[in-house]
DNA sequence: CCATTTTCATACCGATCGGTATATAGGCAT
DNA sequence: ATGCCTATATACCGATCGGTATGAAAATGG
């Protein structure tokens, strides 16, 4: 984070963070076809000038949105692989899900959900990337559930790819319920009986 | 089904069944917004106020394509409570859901969970609707999963709700990864998986 | 044969979409 | 003070959105 080098011409008057955290708001809300531009540069309090002089346009400030979702909301999950066993990984992914998801106003699914459910129309850039992150954060779950097996922690019959496609089948089914309606008690009671359904050594 | 009591003026020359059945194969793929007029128009092979005059808008083509997706695509969900056992049931649960998303060319979600995910704008009437219906067959599933448990069946500690909202879940991740563009392969992997974590009694 | 009724094809409607041209305002360096 | 450079505000762009007005075409009832 270099400072920012000189300040030729006319300072701007917003906070390119915040501005694109209010971006993420809507994108989130809407999806990244349901936002319309007029939402987002009321959220963000700038003008579209404005916006496609700093993020380029409305597709760059999705994939730079959706950087900031990781980085914000998502990091729960690097450190949920922290956890000493797989049980305990998998009770972190599901809280640190549960807990997004319920943060705000009402339950509403992942962002990365919600895009590769929803872009569908000449958003396959928004879909490659969304998925393309899905897969890197897949692989690193996976590495995870093998080195538990290799330690004991997981039984003999499970294969780690397939538990970890299950464990993530099951967080976006939160999500999916999370956009149907669902109050955080029956989100609370799904990551209760996923945890109970987890295979014992 | 009566006959058309009498042909007054010109006949239509298209079949509504075999349009709405294109306009769901629209709806489908593209989603209720992502879905525009003139695409539905070119799939149905009729023109926008041929469309209008026997369906009546967007919306009300919307909810008639839902309901041919239920009565030809969801059958297979009444049809599996039929099952003699609670396991019965969840395995065909998910191998009826598991069909209908490998079915087409390529692996998608449920065009329920599609609407519940992506209908965000002014699209509440189809949210309402599809989260009714949904409702009303989770029902059904925890009344199946309520007699099982009277039969023993189920567990004693397990819940018959919560068990219906994993299983849910579940199926619905299972559309969400569809979407992802995951393969036939996967989607089977993650049932086998899910069976195998099913309580035994 | 004609009037009526319904469907079809075309062209059109206002609103909104993502994106920009233009001109003004506000900071620096000289 | 004067250029110079960048951000702002406004108005505008063509394309597309869902939805319709209009008139011709095709059937029946008289």
């Amino acid at each position: 984070m270099a400072a920012e080098p000189v300040t030729r011409g006319r300072p701007r008057e917003f906070d390119p963070e915040e501005a694109l955290s209010a971006a993420l708001q809507v994108f989130w809300t809407r999806g990244y076809e349901g936002a319309s531009l007029a939402e987002l540069t009321e959220a963000m309090g700038i003008t579209k000038p404005s916006l496609y002089a700093c993020f380029g346009n409305k597709e760059a400030l999705f994939h730079k949105a959706l950087d900031l979702y990781e980085r914000d909301k998502l990091c729960y999950m690097r450190s949920a692989l922290d956890a000493p066993t797989a049980r305990g990984v998998a009770e972190r992914l599901l809280r640190g899900t549960l807990q997004i998801q319920t943060g705000g106003s009402d339950p509403r699914a992942c962002l990365g959900v919600i895009s590769m459910v929803a872009c569908t129309t000449q958003a396959d850039s928004i879909k490659t990337d969304v998925i393309a992150r899905r897969a890197s954060s897949d692989k690193a779950l996976v590495e995870r559930l093998e080195r538990a097996k290799a330690e004991g922690d997981l039984p003999a019959g499970v294969e780690p790819a397939a538990i970890a496609t299950y464990l993530t089948a099951v967080i976006q089914g939160m999500g999916v319920q999370a956009s149907g309606g669902a109050t955080p008690a029956q989100l609370e009671q799904l990551v209760e009986t996923t945890m109970a359904m987890w295979p014992t050594v």
